[in-house]
DNA sequence: ATCCGCGTATGACGCACGTCATATCGCCGC
DNA sequence: GCGGCGATATGACGTGCGTCATACGCGGAT
């Protein structure tokens, strides 16, 4: 029982990107200390404030960051597998300065704090690993800070859709698959306006083809009619009136 | 004269906290391989696209981080003495994803990305304090995207003065002074409004007090009373009709 | 079957704020 | 002196979108 399910454990940790570059009796040393905990959709893996005491890594599914502020939540950032959450909070012995959600059946892969710093002291290629994470994670939220100010709320959306394709996407036959199941309140968090505001486009462009919305996941039929659809609003004569 | 240059930068590498934790011979390995620019108020340090050869850390001044977006600019981040700039963008060999701009007179020490490399795989002291810089980087463009999010303009501003005199006020006689050159086209960029709409915030709080525009610097009365200003907004009656 | 809760949808209303126009006050160069 | 330029200021106008209300379909609980 414990035997198979460390088997299990160590078989995820070869699998993680982030710990390819460790020894393999590294890894099992890792492995030996790790923890895989599961998830369903909604699962608060932490609260803001919570104490970090272990870093946490996605192996499969997918991870909201959410913070919650009087006028609403907004959802900063989504995790996916392979993706270190939470490494900065580990690392400055901080609380989370957000809460964590799960958005489907999830695992994850926790490392108590201490072996996380051996392994940044040890292995530089492990640190370099994280740094890069955090590099991708700032670059993400300067580009939300930039498209957040001024743009209109289509925009906003069109813009996350042809991020979440380019981040996710899979071509079919019917054009680009994002396989994420988003609710219309998730969506207006992520680009920061409310619920009605984002069901009204996202209605009107599953009518117009723009943009459908399937089961558990969306259909991009041409990522240029949604960018023409975010870029040219109402603009109906000439004249250009809008930003 | 090339002595006493290399002298005064010895002397500038010593009085930085990021290279405090580094032996005596280290620091004069630095200073021979570093060099120290000064810049006037409104030079623009790098621009977006540049490539990033060199860690540049702020001695004196201060530098403002701007992305250039279609829909007007966004000042992402403003530097102060002490603090490396661009990090990131180092590290990865990518060209910085956006442009500095010195806000006042200012000097710069660059360290050759060579050598900072090196100095990240000796000293885990000073990777440590590229990491906690990070961090901070980090956590403050989290409030941004919450605070950019549905607020009213007169919030944002009220939570961005009440930021700037937390980072850098004085207290004197008068209230909290903050010591920094901000025309209104930059408070605007700040918070994601235009120039009108910054002015007429700013010039009815100079009327009202809460807020006084003077030379190269803010003077704030009372915390509480440019607090309440940015929260309770024309709320004129009870019921709350406001977010 | 019935009720409740949740996600989705749609309409009406009003206001905050972006846009455009205009004016004043320095400061600089000639 | 004068004219041009940039920063600050203020008014008028239009609208995007937040707010509130209402409605419908669906799944789970009793």
């Amino acid at each position: 029982m414990s035997e198979i399910r460390s088997e299990r454990i160590l078989s995820v940790v070869r699998s993680l990107p982030v710990f390819r570059g460790l020894t393999p009796e590294d890894q099992r040393r890792v492995a030996s200390l790790a923890d895989v905990r599961e998830y369903r959709r909604g699962d608060v893996l932490w609260n803001t404030g919570d104490p970090a005491e272990a870093l946490t890594v996605v192996v499969s599914g997918r991870v909201k960051i959410v913070r919650h502020a009087d006028s609403g939540d907004v959802i900063l950032e989504i995790f996916e597998a392979g993706e270190p959450v939470g490494a900065i909070a580990v690392y400055n012995y901080m609380p989370y300065p957000a809460t964590a959600i799960a958005m489907e059946p999830t695992s994850m892969l926790l490392l108590p704090r201490r072996e996380y710093f051996e392994l940044l002291d040890r292995h530089p290629e492990f640190a370099r690993g994280i740094i890069r994470e955090l590099t991708k994670l700032t670059l993400s939220l300067t580009r939300k800070v930039e498209e957040m100010r001024g743009q209109r709320v289509e925009t906003r959306i069109a813009q996350l859709f042809l991020l979440l394709a380019e981040r996710m996407g899979k071509e079919t036959a019917q054009g680009i698959e994002v396989p994420l199941h988003l609710s219309r309140q998730e969506v207006a968090e992520m680009v920061g306006t409310t619920v009605e505001s984002a069901i009204r486009v996202l209605s009107r462009w599953g009518r117009e083809g723009v943009l459908v919305t399937g089961e558990k996941r969306f259909m991009i039929p041409s990522r240029d009619r949604l960018r023409e659809a975010g870029e040219l609003a109402a603009s109906n004569g000439p004249g250009k009136p809008l930003c």
